[in-house]
DNA sequence: GCCAACGTTGGC
DNA sequence: GCCAACGTTGGC
């Protein structure tokens, strides 16, 4: 079982509309590492959904669950070609959002592929980050 | 809207 | 294989 960070746009597909949706086909990934990553993907692997390019509202809203694995990308034209799609489903959403202003303050969070190389749209996180995070995402808001 | 950081492309 | 030019992402 692996932990990822999915970026998305909320302009172009945010949670709700993931919400809406109930299953999401992640496509459109144009970057190798991405690539790599979702092809890494197993079914029950779970992911925060993070808002990227959001002003204040950057930052991770919720998690979602790897429901299908990688498959070929049609939006970017009929296979072969290198680019990948997978499935999630949400699970939760976070009582409140984790900013990326946050996640920078954090110590234990600096080792974070989000902080080394923030514009990698599919990213892996380590269980020690996933769970704080996670803590983070259930604190109430006052 | 600007721009830093990074990836990709293509000439050599 | 190197590297300059260019394009894209995404924070601010």
């Amino acid at each position: 079982m692996a932990y990822w960070l999915m970026k998305s746009e909320p302009e172009v597909y945010g949670w709700e509309s993931l919400v809406s949706e109930k299953i999401g086909v992640w496509d459109g990934v144009r970057n190798y590492s991405a690539r790599n990553n979702l092809r890494a993907m197993k079914k029950g692997d779970d992911a925060f959904f993070y808002h990227s390019n959001a002003g204040k509202l950057t930052g991770v809203v919720g998690v979602v669950r790897v429901v299908g694995e990688a498959e070929p990308d049609i939006t970017f034209g009929p296979p072969p070609h290198p680019w990948v799609v997978v499935k999630v489903a949400p699970v939760v959403k976070f009582k409140r959002l984790v900013s990326l202003a946050e996640i920078r303050a954090e110590p234990r969070l600096q080792k974070m592929e989000l902080m080394r190389y923030g514009r990698l749209s599919v990213q892996k996180v380590l269980m020690a980050e996933w769970r704080i995070i996670w803590a983070m995402g259930q604190q109430k808001t006052g």
